[in-house]
DNA sequence: AACGCGTGGCC
DNA sequence: TGGCCAAGCGT
C-alpha cells in the first residue's frame, strides 16, 4: 500500500533516530501526553523535561490536580513561560474530573472543548494517546511541509487550508501507521529540518525535498516580524508573578511595585494578571496566587 | 486576522 | 549583541 512518498523513509529515520522522550514511553498516561502537549506550547524540549517530571510525580492523575487550588499550579509552573497555560492545565483537571469520570478524554472533539487546547493539541493527543488518525500540523511539520512538498523555506505566518488539506491529504490510511507518521515528520523537523539550520545531508528525504532541488532559495514572502519582550508588558507581568510564586504567603503592594518603575504600565499589567485570573487581589489589600 | 501572551538559549 | 526561535491558543 502506498501512503504518501516519504512516509516510509521518514518512518523509517525515526526507528533509528527518536529521541528517548519519557512522555513517549509505552506506558505514558493520556493525561501525562496531555500535560506534555500542554508545556510544550512554544517551549522547547529541553525546558519542559525537567518541569514534566516535577509535575506528573506531584499530580499523576487529573483528579489530584484538580483537588488543588490553581495558584499551586501557576506556583510549579515557576518559569516555563506562558503561565495561563498552568490556569489552563487546572481548569482541564477540574473539567475531566467533573465531566470525563477522571480521565482524559479521546476523541477530538472532546478534547479540542477543553481550555488552552487547540487544534494541534487535540490532534496530538487523540493521536499519541490514544491511536486516533489525525492530521498533526505543528510548527515542525508545518516547516517540513513547506520545504519538502511545497518548495519554500518557511510556512506563511498562519496555518492556511492549503497546509490543511495538504497534511490531511498526507496521512497514511491505517491508524497506527498515521500516528507514526505524525510523531516522525515532527521529530524531522524538530531535529533535522530545522528552521535556522537544516542538516539536508542527514535527511532520509533529500532526495524528494523540492526546496533543496530548487537549490534553498531564499525566503521570499513578506518579513517574519519577531515579538518584542524588553520593556513590554509582557516583561512586567513576569516579574510580577515572579515576586507571587517566590512568596509563600500573601504579599503586600510594595513588593510587587519594587519590581517596574513606571507605575502607568505596571498597573495595567496587574490589572491584566487580575482579569487572566493569575493573580488574586484580596480584600485585605495583599496579592495572591489565585485560589 | 493580527496580536498579546514568558522565558531562555543560540549564533 | 540582539533578533530569532521554541510540539499554540484565545480573542
Amino acid at each position: 500500500m502506498i501512503d504518501n512518498p516519504y512516509s516510509s523513509a521518514v518512518i523509517a529515520w525515526f526507528g533509528t533516530h527518536a529521541r528517548d522522550l519519557p512522555w513517549r514511553a509505552d506506558d505514558a498516561s493520556p493525561w501525562s501526553i496531555l500535560v506534555s502537549e500542554i508545556m510544550l506550547q512554544q517551549t522547547p524540549v529541553v525546558r519542559v523535561l525537567p518541569a514534566w517530571e516535577a509535575w506528573m510525580r506531584r499530580w499523576p492523575t487529573p483528579s489530584a490536580l484538580a483537588a488543588e487550588p490553581a495558584g499551586e499550579a501557576v506556583r510549579m509552573w515557576n518559569r516555563l513561560g506562558y503561565p495561563r497555560r498552568a490556569l489552563n492545565l487546572h481548569a482541564c483537571a477540574r473539567e475531566i474530573t467533573e465531566r470525563h469520570g477522571g480521565e482524559v478524554p479521546s476523541e477530538h472533539a472532546a478534547l479540542l472543548a477543553l481550555p488552552g487546547v487547540g487544534s494541534y493539541t487535540a490532534a496530538a493527543v487523540a493521536s499519541f494517546a490514544f491511536g486516533g488518525r489525525h492530521a498533526i500540523l505543528d510548527t515542525n511539520v508545518r516547516r517540513v511541509l513547506a520545504r519538502a512538498h511545497t518548495g519554500i523555506e518557511y510556512p506563511p505566518k498562519a496555518t492556511t487550508r492549503a497546509e490543511t488539506r495538504l497534511a490531511e491529504s498526507l496521512l497514511p490510511e491505517d491508524p497506527a501507521t498515521a500516528v507514526r507518521w505524525g510523531a516522525a515528520v515532527m521529530e524531522l523537523g524538530a531535529l533535522v529540518c530545522t528552521a535556522r539550520s537544516p542538516e539536508c545531508s542527514a535527511c532520509p528525504i533529500a532526495d524528494r525535498c523540492a526546496w533543496r532541488a530548487a537549490g534553498h532559495p531564499a525566503h521570499s514572502g513578506p518579513p517574519r516580524v519577531g515579538q518584542k519582550y524588553a520593556g513590554t508588558d509582557r516583561q512586567v507581568r513576569g516579574r510580577l508573578l515572579a515576586v507571587l510564586r517566590a512568596s509563600p504567603a500573601p504579599v503586600h503592594k510594595p513588593a510587587l511595585d519594587a519590581v517596574w518603575d513606571d507605575p502607568v504600565q505596571r498597573e495595567r499589567a496587574l490589572d491584566a494578571l487580575v482579569a487572566d485570573g493569575l493573580v488574586d487581589p484580596l480584600d485585605d489589600g495583599r496579592y495572591a496566587l489565585p485560589g
